[in-house]
DNA sequence: GTCTATACGCAGATAGAC
DNA sequence: GTCTATCTGCGTATAGAC
């Protein structure tokens, strides 16, 4: 047996949101894709809005669990902020996809309050935590230059992000590595 | 005598576009704003791509030319910097806005090639304004714990951008605060 | 749960009169 | 240059059979 159908349409929905954003799609494309007819879809999420609070809600959780892993198994502060550089790395493909926080931020507009809801408390989560690393790497001494922490996590998560956005607009994932350069070289 | 209507309509599709993305307006929006009909607007523009290239070329020589103009009255590094934050942050208003090249950048997918073209020419021009910013304020000594200035800018217009971001996912201008206080502190 | 069929509106775009 | 009128396609969403 595969996957279920509704998270078929969830993977489908979430590369799809990332690679074009929330208005790049259709439930057309994700019928396609995921082979039922589009008003299937409807079955499973009543509405693009519904959709779009389901898949963040996945998303957040997902990111937020892969954080706990990542404090898990690095010990110092600079490891840690290392690991989680390299899976926003990851995320960025070709220069074709964006964190899916990244890509729906974009377009707030076309989004329920609900999933707004959602992308504010994980930015909040992902700054804690961000904090906290930053917190570490300044007592075990694994960063450069450091600075308050929680300035240091706001700095972060921008950079992260606003570095995904370069990579795309280039279409080269180089770019978010030459955004990143100088913060890996206080970690080390 | 007013502005011309082509003004008229770059202005009104500038600040749709930062506000809720090129798919986030329709000709019919600009009509109503303008006070035309919206058949009329393909007179001036045939197809949106056509408004896409002249929307983003008139921001990039726009934005450039007031990059000379910091050059001009302002004498060291970290003045020079600190003034370009600020129109950056000004360009956020209440959260509801963006750069334009950040708005654009996020949904690639829906602009011709020749408009994307634009859009990295200007990143590339930014970035080499803020290489020369940052090694003008490694030399006169007005940034502290300068690195690279190569590497500085390239973080930096991450930084920036993706603190714009911060601002309209939040709906809150401080989340830009937030994000730069660490870099302005070296900017003393 | 998934289908067929369909409603309804809005998008970008064109033709041709004035 | 701007208008009215119109085209065509696609978007989300619904009704009701299976």
């Amino acid at each position: 047996m595969g996957k279920d159908t509704r998270t078929a349409l969830l993977d489908s929905a979430e590369r799809a949101a990332r690679a074009k954003g929330i208005d790049g799609f259709s439930y057309a494309d994700l019928a396609e894709e995921v082979g039922i007819r589009k008003a299937s879809i409807h079955y499973h999420f009543p509405t693009k809005a519904d959709l779009s609070v389901a898949m963040m809600q996945r998303y957040a959780e997902t990111f937020l669990t892969l954080c706990k892993d990542i404090e898990a198994t690095n010990a110092t502060g600079a490891a840690r902020l290392l690991v989680l550089i390299g899976k926003y790395r990851d995320a960025i493909g070709n220069g074709r996809s964006l964190c899916l926080c990244v890509a729906l931020s974009g377009t707030r507009d076309s989004l329920p309050p609900e999933t707004i809801n959602v992308i504010r408390g994980f930015r909040a989560q992902m700054i804690d935590w961000l904090r906290d690393s930053f917190a570490l790497g300044r007592q075990d001494g694994s960063i450069h230059n450091p600075a308050d922490p929680r300035e240091e996590a706001a700095a972060c998560l921008s950079l992260l992000e606003g570095a995904q956005l370069a990579a795309r607009a280039e279409e080269n994932a180089a770019a978010f590595d030459g955004a990143l350069s100088a913060l890996k070289k206080r970690l080390g």
